[in-house]
DNA sequence: TTCGTTATGGATTTTCCAGTACAGAAGGGT
DNA sequence: ACCCTTCTGTACTGGAAAATCCATAACGAA
């Protein structure tokens, strides 16, 4: 069984990434993945079946190593409570300040695929990732928080599922804001100021 | 000077923004354009040169609209300016609820228009419009908080500026929240929490 | 009524891009 | 060396959607 120089998955779903989470799916084509991807429109169609796969695919991708991410920041017991909070804003903050350097804003796969129904009707696995993540994301939250208020470090005034959902409102908030051109510093403040009714 | 039966020009702007806000650019045809507004492709063209004309023309009108509205509430002299806070929010989770009625979620031209660079790019008018929208927004929210923190509704911890930048990112935050099937309750909980700094 | 202007319907052209076909190259196994 | 499988480059196909054309209809003014 002949099996020449291979083709690193990972590494075109993670140039994929890069490229959805800016443009979204449909400013994304699939010439611009290849170039992004240093591969030819032939291997990536021997590999993946179809734009739509690829997407799903990186999809996938990006949800799985963003939530690694969060969750090494949130689960993080050396940290008190509000500092793994801090801790997940100016990572996020962070990913701007990057993609800035660069020329552009981050942007979101989440995002992107919340705010396209079009795209979720059409294949229900997009939909139901996206719950699922919502779902896993706030876990963390949830768990985080209450962590907080446990150590004293973040109010106990606050029901945890409804902060966990104002953090991620404020994250995707944030996406939108950073696209105006902010500086890191404003949007850390405004990150800040709208998890106020924690951190005190 | 001859001119039959007219052409609604506003009607028709208000119906495709009806369509951008939800679909954004590129997923939004000309036939549904069309659809949407009772017009016919030729009638389209011949008013407005061409899909980007038309989605810049309703780009204007959405975003003049929207701003009026938000003007009428946040210039009530009625109300305090805690009120008035309220009632922004109350207005933007009434349109989710309408949204949610005809079973998809409200979306925001402005949203769209800023997570989608290559649009922005692609004309300059459009950059422009959202940042000179954005100011004025903001110079609103400003004032408005002013105002509040002067008849003790709001308290006078936090800057007038930060406070509006706030506002205007827990709303973008919403608009994407409210994909994912949150009840109006949930997104009225979280929008107030993250204001919590200014309402206590 | 007649003319000039503008609106409309439908067919047509054009453009763009996802996806395919196919021939050949690049390995690995035996 | 030989074959077999998997990768790659290029050119092509097909379809969708933007944009145009044109003949006709609806009106207003003179």
């Amino acid at each position: 069984m002949g099996r020449p120089r291979g083709f690193d998955e990972t590494a075109v779903l993670d140039a994929a990434a890069g490229q959805f989470r800016v443009h979204g799916f449909e400013r994304t084509s699939t010439e611009q993945l290849c170039e992004a991807a240093g591969v030819r429109r032939s291997s990536l169609y021997n590999t993946f079946d179809s734009k739509d796969e690829l997407f799903i695919r990186a999809l996938e991708h990006y949800i799985t190593s963003v939530r690694a991410q969060q969750a090494a920041i949130l689960e993080d017991t050396e940290l008190s409570g509000a500092d793994r909070l801090r801790s997940l804003i100016d990572a996020v903050i962070r990913e701007e300040e990057d993609a800035a350097e660069r020329g552009h804003a981050a942007g979101c796969m989440v995002v992107h695929s919340f705010m396209n129904p079009d795209l979720r009707e059409r294949d229900e696995r997009i939909q139901a990732m996206l719950d699922h993540d919502l779902r896993q994301r706030t876990d963390l939250l949830v768990a985080a928080i209450r962590a907080g208020q446990a150590d004293g470090s973040l109010s106990g005034a606050v029901s945890p599922l409804d902060a966990a959902l104002l953090a991620n409102t404020v994250i995707s908030g944030l996406r939108v804001t950073a696209q105006s051109g902010c500086t890191p510093e404003t949007l850390r403040r405004i990150a800040l100021t709208g998890l106020h009714a924690l951190l005190h």
